[in-house]
DNA sequence: CCAAATTAGTTGCGAATGTAACCAATTTGA
DNA sequence: TCAAATTGGTTACATTCGCAACTAATTTGG
């Protein structure tokens, strides 16, 4: 019947992609725990992006992690709290404030990378390549569908 | 050029499953918007077990939603406070409260399917079943794993 | 040249989440 | 049989998120 599979493809999808998720970033906090180290997923999802960006405004890292400006705000607060970064304004447009990596941040950049090939393997367990190519697949034609407004 | 090094950033699993789930609920609470309908996606993710299980126990329907039971309980406040819900004491365990829809949290239910019902087929889009198949797959290996300690 | 629009970032608000401490009811096992 | 352990549920606390209102700096266009 189909609202019997209406039903049940959104416990499954929703529901089944949700608790994948929430597992993925409380796994890599443990592992990272385990390591001593403490960083947060979102900060790390911020880290990340701006080791590569090079010194990124606050703009562009928001684009390039998907997230509210005002999320991107606070984590940068945290992460310069921790003296990981620290925001520099620009010299040109001083509207805008560049991220740069601390020292120290790039050095918890590179104690976190190993934790992050970990977390993965582990997420990845036995799964085959070619599923894991499809789900990839899936998943960004799922973005894809559901940003076509 | 900074878009194929953002795609390629994005193809982080992590990543992924997040936007996507994101993008997901949202959807969702777009689409019950426009009908006028408010429900939030955590409300609907308890709603719908509680149709479906007929009166489950706060224990059963965290277990059912793989949600925490501080989470149900709020839930379960929330959708109390709408009158959608209410809550019954077992009456041979008096541990247990029976959460049971009203007559309102049925008609709900029934006003929300055809929605959950659009949101999935836009989700889906043109994805094919069998990809589709093997991302359900993959989501619940990828659980598995995590859950195996 | 300057008021209006735009842009970058911050802050306040409401809503959700997980963890842990905490009650109250029930089960247990010596 | 009754104290201890277990179980179902609630509450408190600390995080996180997106939206919207707001400030400050820059660009615009008449």
């Amino acid at each position: 019947m189909l609202k019997e599979e209406s039903l049940k493809f959104h416990m499954n999808l929703g529901m089944l992609i949700e608790t994948a998720f929430r597992m993925m970033t409380k796994r890599f906090v443990q592992n990272a725990y385990k390591s001593g180290i403490n960083i947060s997923p979102d900060q790390w999802q911020v880290l990340g992006p701006v080791w590569q960006l090079k010194s990124p405004s606050q703009k562009e890292l928001g684009e390039f992690c998907l997230k509210d400006k005002a999320s991107i705000t606070r984590t940068v607060d945290s992460l310069e709290k921790k003296s990981l970064v620290v925001r520099v304004s620009d010299q040109i447009d001083h509207r805008i404030k560049r991220v740069v990596l601390t020292n120290l941040g790039e050095q918890l950049f590179y104690d976190v990378l190993p934790i992050m090939e970990k977390t993965r393997e582990e997420v990845r367990g036995r799964i085959d390549e070619d599923e894991i190519a499809t789900f990839k697949k899936v998943l960004n034609k799922i973005i894809e569908n559901l940003t076509i407004d």
